[in-house]
DNA sequence: GCTCAGTAATAAGCCTATCCTATGAGACTT
DNA sequence: AAGTCTCATAGGATAGGCTTATTACTGAGC
């Protein structure tokens, strides 16, 4: 049994008549004949009645008809979904963020996209920088929002805005009401900061920074999790330097101060494997690029800005 | 597209390999190589990601598979569906049946083959012997419960059970009170009798036997429909005469009476259209055929049987 | 680093299934 | 009785599907 068969014997059963229904298939009547014949082999069962003078469905055939319906809606909806799938207007997108994602643009990406393509199950993992990498490198997620660079050269990115860092003390800490804070003033604070390896480009400047200021900083405790870098701090473990972003993240005990100095500007991107592009990717793309950050609070700086 | 992709599809899915997809379809790797390409160009999308080492599924493939074998299973039911059918296992049944026989075999016949074919449905249509015989000429119904003789030779008919008339009186009637009836008792009494045009034969034969014993019954009422023949009875409008089965219709206010005289014994009788033998009437035939009536009360007469 | 095994795609030829045209056969109409 | 309508059959052309042989590339092992 075949579809064609399905389809050829429908138009039948429609028209009663091999002569019309053959014409409305684009073919012959003998063909049209001869595929309802092995159709009917096929099943071993008798569909039609004909007489010489008319063709009526047997109750075989009203049954047949129904089923073969369902068949063929079932089928076309099956293409349909190919399609869709094809298009990236249907599927599954695994998207990895860091957590400071998770206060800045990872809410605004996630809901526009599902605007757009409401038929896309999104699935959202926080990871790390790091992490993200290798997720992308092993397609355990699709696409990444990341802090560059990045040394994949399959991996592409494009920079969504800038962010400065920001210093986070304990409510009580000393400092708690300068409006800002100098470099200099952290000479003897312990330091909640992210491992080296989760960017290395980043923690060699902040390192580098304290020390032309001229202290090397004591490291208490080391992670990759905003989060926690903030409930340690609120608890007391340290100081942090963190992304801007994380200020969104009100959390009782703990106070963001910007920096005197000129902070290294840091983007967070988009990022997707190269070589694996498949159709929900591509349109995650697209809407991301599309998107005009200047109309979303908070302030996001899609250029560098060195006075925070 | 076509279900033989479908089924390739569904297979290379599993196997993630041609050549053993191939092997497990009986076919050789490059025939299912082409089929998936065509499959493909003919969806316009990629359903499957080759390495020269390995194959995966795209998100895509992933979402077609699922509809695939979806329209597999459906199109597997779709010609499940056609072989009940075509094995009168499944489909409908249409039955006309006399009131008489609502009284006697029709509710054991009906009951018998919804037990041996549950997925028949079955109408259910009361219906006069003469209706029934056009009904089946015209295909309205399949089956009938009827009276022979009939006419048309493409009918044919089984005799189920012999039943003799009875007299059917109003329970105030002078004749209440007799065990048995003779005819001679009821030269001056108004008939309610079903019309000559539903049973000539019967018809002349009751008339005939009047006149034996020396009257001509005067018709006030004629019905083909017994439940109507015992209404006009009960309201006085004369006796009846009709067949022992009615006796079963318990209706207060009339009362049924043997006759003494030998009655004309007459058959209640499967009947169906011989050029129109399909599925479910053979099953239903067999099924009626199988029944042994010495088993179900009441004492249903296989035989002619003169002593009533 | 080279060879070999493994895997999918491509090429070329064959064969069957599908389609076409022409024709036949039975039924209803005029 | 001839004509028309309709489905089935016959025979030939064609396309699609299958086969074998080969190619192209990858990864593993020596």
């Amino acid at each position: 049994m075949e579809l064609r068969q399905l389809r050829y014997f429908m138009v039948v059963a429609e028209e009663l008549h091999f002569g019309r229904a053959a014409a409305r298939l684009h073919i012959a009547q003998p063909a049209l004949s001869q595929q309802i014949q092995t159709l009917e082999r096929a099943l071993n069962v008798q569909l039609l009645q004909r007489t010489k003078r008319n063709v009526t469905l047997t109750d075989a055939g009203r049954l047949f008809l129904e089923e073969a319906r369902v068949t063929l809606r079932q089928a076309e909806q099956t293409a349909y979904v190919a399609m869709l799938a094809g298009r990236g207007v249907m599927g599954r997108l695994t998207l990895g963020f860091t957590g400071t994602a998770l206060y800045s643009v990872m809410p605004t990406i996630v809901c526009l996209y599902r605007d757009s393509y409401p038929d896309v199950d999104i699935t959202l993992q926080e990871m790390s920088t790091e992490e993200q990498v290798h997720a992308l490198q092993s397609s355990q997620i699709h696409v990444g929002l990341l802090y560059p660079p990045l040394r994949d050269a399959d991996i592409g990115a494009i920079p969504l805005f800038y962010e400065s860092l920001v210093v986070v003390l304990p409510d009580h800490h000393p400092l708690a009401d300068l409006s800002e804070i100098s470099l200099a003033h952290l000479t003897d604070e312990s330091f909640v900061l992210f491992p080296r390896v989760e960017g290395p480009c980043l923690h060699d400047r902040i390192i580098g920074m304290c020390q032309q200021v001229g202290f090397s900083p004591r490291i208490a405790y080391e992670t990759a999790r905003p989060q926690i870098m903030i409930g340690l701090v609120a608890a007391g473990m340290g100081v942090a330097l963190t992304f801007e972003s994380m200020a969104y993240l009100k959390r009782p005990g703990v106070l963001y101060k910007p920096l005197c100095e000129a902070t290294p500007e840091w983007a967070m991107a988009v990022a997707w494997r190269q070589s694996n592009v498949v159709p929900v990717v591509q349109t995650f793309l697209d809407v991301v690029c599309d998107i005009d950050w200047e109309q979303y609070c908070p302030p996001f700086r899609t250029k560098p800005d060195c006075d925070i």
